[in-house]
Formats: structure tokens, C-alpha cells, sequence
DNA sequence: TGCTTGTCTTGACATACATCAAGCATCCAA
DNA sequence: TTGGATGCTTGATGTATGTCAAGACAAGCA
């Protein structure tokens, strides 16, 4: 039982809503983009019903088409190795963009599940491509877009390679805060959607060690920690553990 | 002293040549873009004097206003966190493409050395902005090059991630060999054209995990390793361990 | 020739995190 | 109400890799 207002909506059929008055165009799409722009976005976007929990939208190996923004709830995007091994490759939530790998090749390169009941914009890219020639903000917007993905990456090698378990959950818990303000939603008191195994993947290190870094993390006061509620008590300090140390 | 033809012919000042000319094409351009369009592209290219091993193309922070594609020799890139700790981010060898970081914020993300005498091609990226509107399979490969630096980083972190030493070293020694290898290039006998010190920096190892990892993988067999100079003997068991174990 | 410097290798020891194991809370189905 | 998942926490112990230290080797230079 949800108080989703997008679920709601979708129990009486399809979402019937458009780019202008989303709330979360902002974060989408391109600030300096006229209304008429805007509207022949919105033509070419699907928007999707409700994707359950554990449910996939695409997987590794799926035909490319389409890239996707996520509008409700909360999506992780992960690799499967030869041997089944997973690697949690990102967290997407609400305005976020996803599914830039596979362009290259035409096939995608990664799995994509639903954390929780959440809903997409789909987004088929030859349109988008089309579009883009027409409007030269809209390919800046999505070459904007994917370099932001790369250096997200990057930070999040350096956050692998370098940090401690301390300093990996920090960086997590930094990134999710200033997502959730992005949203205006508050910085200090935020749901985990993810569970501690997907941050463990995440973080290459195991469910025990997320649990230990929490418990010692809400030992020294820095965070409250109840299950998958976090509250931030002292950001400036959480902020100061992010730095690489082993 | 080295009989890299691009040096000799920089020794004699400018380099004039063009991509159609060039060997490389084929790894930086599109495969079908035909020869009046390549000649735009190649109009706007700006090609660089040799770049001494050390020496910076750009900084962090620079305004960002090219790409680069790699002509010869090899490139680093890298970045500093607020304590001055440095993460190797990539490796770039002749018919790569480096600076897809800072599009989103007009700043570059990262620095980028050369790890030997090189040379690259300096793209304008506002140029190839226009040209793309106007070559439509040009915008294509450049979303196409984007997003295989993403899934490339993508894989990256599950190396990080998920792999011991020795997963990590044969991944890279894999990856450096496929890529020689496309250059027509010997994919057994191959040269690192970096030091140790950046091998361990990329793949989160100190150096001497890193040396003791290399002595371990020739006292098995798998490899010849003479300082820089690695001969793969087989190929079939390096790949094998580069699955993922901790 | 010897000195310096930088790069790499190898050994001895320390430690952060993994692994193994147990227990608790919640949820849901029978 | 019970039983069994599932997710999370905590403790005891093991191990891969980090850290510290020494030395080999090659390149450059006086």
C-alpha cells in the first residue's frame, strides 16, 4: 500500500503527464530550452507504468533503443561477469538518466532493476538523435550528460580504489544527501532505497563491513541510523571522511 | 634517440598531415563517413608538436574547449582529491580519444600527462558540436565513443571492485594487448609504456603488489616479464584469471 | 670510475577487511 | 500460532595486501 502520487495515477491506466509540468524538468532536460522545444521532446518520451521492485527494464545483451529517466522511485544499474559475479555500476533516482552504455555497440551493457515500485520516461534515442540536429542545446544537453556520467565514473574509481570502507560509505551517503536536495527534498533525513547488500556491492566490500562502518559511524554521532532510515548529524564531518585514506 | 616517424618529422617542424592520410583513421573516425566529410573534420583538427614525457596537455580546472585523440607515444589521465592523493583514470594509446570529462561543466575533470614523447590531435569541440549537426553519423560516433568510455569505465569498477591482484594485473595486461593488437601490433610482445608506480595507482595496488604480482604470473608461466617488456605466453590462462575474486 | 637518482624487486611484519558463524527482528504464508 | 524466509547486526578468526626496509640494477653525470 503506496501514497505514491504516480501510482495512483497508474492504478487508473496509463500516466498521462508531459515535460512542462514535470517537476523534475529541471533536472532532465536543458534549462535554456524553449516551450515549443520542450513539446517535441515530450512527443517522442514513453512513459512507462509501474516497474515492480526487482523488476528489470532491460538487460545485458538487449537490443538498444531507448534511453530512460527515471520519474518515481529508484533504479540500480549493475554488470554480471563470466561467472554470475555482480557489480552494482550505479544508484539512478528521481530526474536522473540512464543507459548510456550500449550506444556503442547497439546492444546495452548492463542490467537495470527496479529497487522499488518506481515509473520511467523512455526515451528512444534515433529520435532523440534526430532531434538533436535540429536543436543544438538538446545535443550539447545529452553530450552534457553522458561527460557528467564519465566523471561520475571516475570519482567513483578513485572513491574504489582509494578510500576505506569509511570513506566509501561516507561518499555515499554525501552523493545521496545532495541528490535528495537536489529534489528539495532534506539533506539530513533521507530513506536508503537500496539495501545493504546492493551498498556493499557498490562499495566492494561485503554486507558486515556496511553494517560495522553504520554502527561505528552512528557510535561517534556523525549519523542516526534506523534500518534504512539515515539521518545526518554532522555533515561537515561525514564530509571530512570522504577524503582517500586506506 | 627514436625512429618514431612522427618525431622525426616534428624535428623538422609542424607536422602537416591529414586524417585521410592517416593510419589511425579508423580507430578515431567513423568507418562509413566519406572522404568530402572526413576533409571538414580535418580542417578543424589542429595537430600538436610532440609532447614531452611529463609534460601536461591540460589540468584540471582549464577551460574546457577540445578533445584530443592520441597520434603517438601514450597519455595519462588522472585525478587529484582535495589531500593531493592521485587516481590513475585511464591509459590512452595512438587512435584513442581522450576529454570526454568537462562537457557538463565547461571545466576539465582531470589532468592529462604523457608517459613518453607523444602527439595528438586537438579537436574544438564547439566545431565538432556544428559539424555533427550537419554530419549526422559524426553525432553518432561521438555518443558512440562517449558511451564506450562509459562501459569501459563501467567494467573498471568491477575490476576495482571485485578482483584480487592478480585479476587486476591480467585484466590490464589483456586489455593493453587487444588493443596493440589493433594497431597490428604484436599482442604477445608488448612494451608498458607506464611505470609500475601508475600501473598500481590505476588498479588501487602499491607497486610492490604490483612487481610481486608480475614475478608470481612469470614464475607460473603466463608471462615473460623483462622491466617494461611483457611477453604474453598464453593468452587462454592470462584471460582466465582475470575473472573476478577476491 | 664512482656517485647519485630513479625504478624495480624481495622479504618481514602489520592491519583492514573478508569469512564464518550466531542471533535478532520483521514479514508473510500456512 | 508457527515456521521459514529475508535483511541486518555483531563477534571471532583468517588472509590478501599494505607498510616498512633493504638491496639490485640501470642511466646519467662528474
Amino acid at each position: 500500500m503506496t501514497t505514491d502520487p504516480y501510482n495512483i495515477a497508474c492504478s487508473h491506466g496509463f500516466i498521462q503527464s508531459s515535460c512542462s509540468d514535470c517537476n523534475l524538468k529541471g533536472l532532465c532536460l536543458p534549462i535554456a530550452m524553449d516551450i515549443k522545444d520542450i513539446d517535441k521532446v515530450d512527443n517522442i518520451i514513453k512513459r512507462s507504468r509501474p516497474i515492480q521492485a526487482g523488476e528489470h527494464i532491460y538487460r545485458t545483451g538487449d537490443g538498444f533503443t531507448s534511453i530512460f529517466a527515471v520519474r518515481s522511485g529508484s533504479i540500480k544499474t549493475y554488470l554480471l561477469d563470466d561467472d554470475g559475479v555482480e557489480q552494482v555500476t550505479g544508484f539512478y533516482l528521481p530526474g536522473e538518466i540512464l543507459g548510456f552504455d550500449g550506444i556503442g555497440t547497439e546492444k546495452h551493457g548492463c542490467n537495470v532493476m527496479a529497487m522499488e515500485t518506481s515509473t520511467v520516461c523512455e526515451i528512444p534515442f534515433e529520435r532523440i538523435e534526430e532531434l538533436s540536429l535540429q536543436i543544438p542545446v538538446l545535443q550539447r544537453h545529452f553530450f552534457q550528460l553522458m561527460s557528467q556520467q564519465i566523471e561520475a565514473d571516475h570519482q567513483m574509481m578513485l572513491t574504489l580504489s582509494k578510500k576505506n570502507a569509511e570513506g566509501r560509505v561516507a561518499t555515499l551517503l554525501i552523493s545521496l544527501s545532495r541528490r535528495f536536495g537536489r529534489r528539495n527534498l532534506s539533506p539530513n533525513s533521507l530513506r536508503l532505497p537500496m539495501s545493504r547488500m546492493d551498498i556493499g556491492n557498490f562499495l566492494g566490500l561485503t554486507i558486515e563491513t556496511i553494517s560495522r562502518t553504520f554502527s561505528r559511524l552512528q557510535k561517534e554521532g556523525l549519523i542516526k541510523v534506523d534500518g534504512r532510515e539515515i539521518h545526518i548529524n554532522d555533515h561537515e564531518q561525514l564530509r571530512s571522511i570522504c577524503h582517500a585514506a586506506k
